[in-house]
DNA sequence: GTCAATAGTAATATCGATATTTTTGCGATA
DNA sequence: TATCGCAAAAATATCGATATTACTATTGAC
């Protein structure tokens, strides 16, 4: 296992206010989505109980609230394990994610007013910047370029009242980001992701509702093309 | 409170393979939908765990559970709530769900093959039984006809091999349920839900899609259109 | 040599008690 | 009379140990 590697680089740092399920809670998710724990691989309460100094039923607790972001699945009577991942379920979740988006996309632009717009400029600002870094040091803070990416596309959308999209957006991006992760370590096609961003911030800033839309699904189809190349045939995750 | 009325009427049956977090989760999750807890009331650990005969510990890793599923709420370090229920949230899940079953019941259509026009034929004929029976006696078997009910939908939609979007339509529809118990319990103007199942029913063995889609949209948005005439302008849920 | 039964081990699920935090009740002060 | 502070009470969050179940390896029978 690479847990001793990554917990030198990791500060698990617990934020004080927060309760401890919560802490757990959120530092487990993280190292699911950062691929520390692999797609299927068990999860027992011992190890992870003292990993992250806590007790046997607090430390239940927290994967049980990863179990409804389906991060990580419970059977009957033999524990929790990390939610399996293959290309097949990328492929719905790009399909799914492309539906819903582009319906969330379609309402903010129609009713979106100043304040959306302003939070698109300062959040694609504050994405560029990082994308900048990164094409010069690909092995840079790809941890602050999820934050970045996940911002700029939720203020993108943020004028879309309906706190159902909204939540099922969140969940979708969520899964992806796992994809993601992968992708852009595997990367063998080039990609201009910045590109992408400026094109569909134009858009969207335009009011070219359908334009902006297409784009959108491009931009979201495109990591799983990226990720398709990447394998083997037949290869797993 | 209600819970001690109900008590008498509602055989709590621990079925015996599961586990007993599985049991009270699946126990408080049918209390929350029939409404036995009111949208927003305290869940008192201390209350529910006397209740189920289950230690803290446990109920709360129950209660996390619903969490994941929106039925409960949790703030920091002050307990569990019963989500929230509001006529503008049902009216939110009703917009979401036509747009995602109708996009699940097209390519059922498109896909589906003689085994799924069977369970169609099979679960509207098990619905059309129990809707007959609440005609007669209206205060009659309302668990059976949801069960009947989801049974049917899911069916029209079953040959949509999407996992997400099955996902994401099975939590909506259960979200729907707290609300289509209140609408059925007050309604006010006159509906004919058999004859809006047959419609759907026919429509879709035609695969006569848009006809199918448009029936299944009128169908969810009718329940909103009686909840909103029964209840009085602010009143609350 | 394969299979089945089983004892022993590892892991999971559950419990009951304790530590911690929030809420409540009440009197003092302005 | 309002409100502020504080102590008591209630509720929540957490712990460490135990009961229960699943897994594993070994033995014995065919």
């Amino acid at each position: 296992m690479t847990i001793d590697r990554v917990e030198e680089d990791r500060e698990i740092a617990p934020k004080p206010g927060r309760t401890l399920v919560e802490n757990a809670y959120a530092t487990l998710r993280r190292e699911i989505l950062d691929g520390v724990h692999e797609p299927g691989a068990k999860l027992r309460t011992e190890e992870l109980r003292v990993r992250y100094n806590i007790s046997g039923s607090t430390m239940r607790e927290a994967l049980t609230r990863l179990l409804g972001e389906a991060l990580v699945t419970s059977e009957g009577q033999r524990g929790f394990r990390v939610a399996p991942a293959s290309i097949e379920d990328f492929q719905d979740l790009t399909e799914v994610r492309k539906l819903i988006e582009t319906e969330a996309l379609r309402q903010a632009i129609a009713l979106g007013d100043e304040a959306w717009e302003s939070q698109i400029v300062a959040t694609f600002y504050r994405l560029s910047k990082v994308e900048e870094r990164l094409a010069e040091d690909p092995t840079g803070p790809l941890g602050e370029f999820e934050a970045r990416n996940r911002e700029f596309h939720h203020a993108l959308i943020a004028a879309c009242p309906s706190r159902w999209l909204h939540h099922m957006i969140g969940l979708l991006f969520q899964q992806s980001e796992r994809y993601r992760r992968i992708a852009m370590a595997k990367r063998t096609i080039p990609r201009d992701v910045h590109a992408e961003h400026r094109a569909i911030f134009d858009a969207t800033l335009a009011r070219k509702t359908e334009l902006a839309c297409q784009l959108t699904m491009d931009h979201i189809e495109r990591t799983l093309t990226v990720l398709r190349n990447a394998l083997e045939p037949h290869s797993s995750l």
